[in-house]
DNA sequence: ATATAATATAGTAAGTCAATAGGAAAAGAG
DNA sequence: CTCTTTTCCTATTGACTTACTATATTATAT
């Protein structure tokens, strides 16, 4: 189960993309935009600057921008260092498996392939399909 | 993430139907072999009875016995019972989504992805599956 | 009767989740 | 230099969950 971190960066992600046009943007405006908490998002967004995803600007006229471009974002990397990773299985969160049971574990294989499709999918969705996919929302609300 | 409550689920499924062989098995014995206890088992085992993805036999001689084949249960239904769902974010989780945001949610189809490829995944593995690798595991660590 | 084994319910210590709160530090505007 | 804006950091809180353990009850074969 994904908890709030993760929901949140995604959304905190793709407002900024949207957003940004090179220029910085504020938790305040995300905040009003997403209906959630400045200083919640302010742990997620943390979260996000220490994993470099996103590089913050202090003082006035300050805020958060892109490292790179939307597209060069996948789900995978947002998710995994907002959530501390999304493994199913503790054993597999670190690099190296340190679980005990290892050698007579039946499952691992199982919990692996588990991890393998998740991050098939995460990794092939990019930051610039949600933004894009956000974009025609918008523009098909007005349509009506 | 995957609590125990769903590891233990599979590896007690597995314990049983490798060695069940139409007797019930005890959960003495599956405790002893897996190294979970008793006690805890229990808590297990009362969600998978009443999924009715097994059946009890109390008293003497009594244990757990599977109510149907090996290869008649996926791993998608064994985890769903024992962890009450297994979908990434709770608004799948139900049958009708109750979120206030849907209309506006920009990342539920997203979601929704990420949560067919699990469901696609586990569905198309089947207990049977499992007990066969163990029992594979068994003779290869036999002829060392 | 007795031993065995499931069932039910309660308790518990530790940890996580989803926030909120308060204040410090940086930086531009006037 | 002061004010405002905005990020940064740490602490706290209440509710909930997790992973167990404990106690007592019910059912059944021998």
């Amino acid at each position: 189960m994904i908890s709030t971190k993760g929901r949140y960066a995604l959304r905190l992600m793709i407002d900024i993309a949207m957003y940004s046009n090179g220029n910085p943007v504020t938790l305040k405006d995300v905040s009003s935009r997403q209906g959630i908490s400045i200083k919640y998002l302010e742990q997620v967004v943390s979260l996000l600057t220490r994993g470099h995803l996103l590089q913050s600007i202090r003082g006035n006229n300050g805020g958060y921008i892109l490292t790179k471009d939307a597209s060069d974002y996948n789900t995978f990397e947002i998710l995994s260092v907002a959530e501390g990773g999304i493994a199913p299985v503790a054993c597999l969160q670190t690099e190296e498996n340190i679980c005990p049971r290892y050698n007579e574990c039946t499952t691992i294989e199982f919990w692996k392939g588990y991890y393998d499709v998740i991050k098939k999918y995460t990794q092939n969705i990019k930051l610039s399909d949600l933004v894009d996919k956000e974009k025609n929302k918008i523009e098909n609300d007005y349509s009506i």
